[in-house]
DNA sequence: GTCTATAGTTGGATAGAC
DNA sequence: GTCTATCCAACTATAGAC
């Protein structure tokens, strides 16, 4: 019942399909599945794309990275700050939004192993490294902006890195929970920022707990 | 036919789902295809172990990481070396050693994803963070043997850094298979450690690629 | 465009013979 | 201790009525 345009009724399993995977996990999501979260039938769900791979294919394309907006805004509260100072501040941050948005991180990491694996997800678990890196880079210059200061190499590859620590110790986090660790390595971030900045704040803080 | 010894079987099966989680992933795993890899009946694994979840935490636990040997004949290699000139010599074994051990790495890594998601495989995922940090803590400790450098940290807190990096660039790499880009990432693990040098062998050396 | 009904597959777990 | 046979649940995908 109830007729919608196929683009609209598409939009809306995939939204569906984004909530079971964030509440149960990529591979425990199933075209029933789907379909009851959407309180459609399962015909529809088949009507409006081709097999189960459509649709996650649809799903995994469709996440934003929104998680980081406290952190822009954190790096725009301290404009005119030293950069040390700012960096510093950033590790509660990370945690903070790494609890807030825990499912949708999981997700993110387990769409990555996935595509690690199958064919099938590799194209999207592609877009999302590229995208996480490209908020990375985003991240990166406004923090120039903020403080006035310039990397020593290339932003694209202090990008890359910042994205592989941060979803490193995003993944130990999921596993033991244990956020005074989460904390060190988002401080050890900070170092490796401050570490590729030309004319340092200070010469080599090490803020990381002994 | 062929009867074994209990323990035995267990063995010969826990080996057997190793070979298929690394070949197909763990979520692949089903007790008819551990059964087939074993070249015994269902009814067996059943009979050794009381359920798929029995046989998955007996499999997780199995993996111990020798994937880093390498790594440790590298750093002994490098006795007497300065650090900085050792540290720069790891990347490529870093990067060596993944291209080697693909699977596993990724299976690793899957298991985190999966008891970060799932009650059941969460003791074995955290069992082998605590083997990968004693790992990076031993090779830390070699370094310090090697080259006759200290830490400006405590080495438990630095192996923890060192170890979700290390899974943050193989990750990556295991996503787009991009051979620069991991070895830019490892080279950053060998500046990070060394500004959490005392006394650092060059200032801030900056050797990631520009 | 949406539904119900059903075919066909896979996989976990048990029972009982040997 | 190992096997075969079987049950049962869950899932993908299709067919055909409305």
């Amino acid at each position: 019942m109830n007729r919608k345009p196929l683009a609209e009724r598409r939009a809306q399993l995939v939204d569906a399909a984004l909530r079971v995977a964030a509440r149960s996990g990529v591979e425990s999501v199933t075209v029933r599945g789907v379909a009851a979260e959407a309180g459609v039938s399962l015909g529809t769900v088949h009507y409006c794309f081709h097999d189960k791979t459509d649709l996650l294919d649809a799903m995994s394309r469709s996440i934003s990275i929104e998680t980081y907006e406290h952190l822009r805004d954190e790096i725009a509260r301290g404009a005119g700050l030293d950069a040390a100072d700012l960096l510093r501040r950033l590790a509660p941050v990370l945690l903070d939004s790494l609890k807030r948005h825990r499912q949708v991180r999981l997700l993110l990491l387990e769409i990555a192993t996935a595509g690690a694996r199958s064919e099938t997800l590799r194209p999207a678990a592609r877009i999302q490294l590229t995208q996480s890196v490209a908020m990375a880079e985003q991240l990166a210059r406004s923090l120039e902006a903020a403080t006035g200061v310039r990397y020593s190499v290339d932003v694209a590859v202090l990008a890359r890195i910042i994205t592989v620590l941060i979803d490193g110790v995003e993944l130990a986090w999921l596993v033991d929970e244990d956020d005074d660790r989460a904390v060190e390595g988002f401080t050890a971030l900070g170092d490796l920022i401050l570490n590729y900045l030309t004319v340092p704040a200070e010469p080599v803080p090490n803020t990381a707990s002994a």
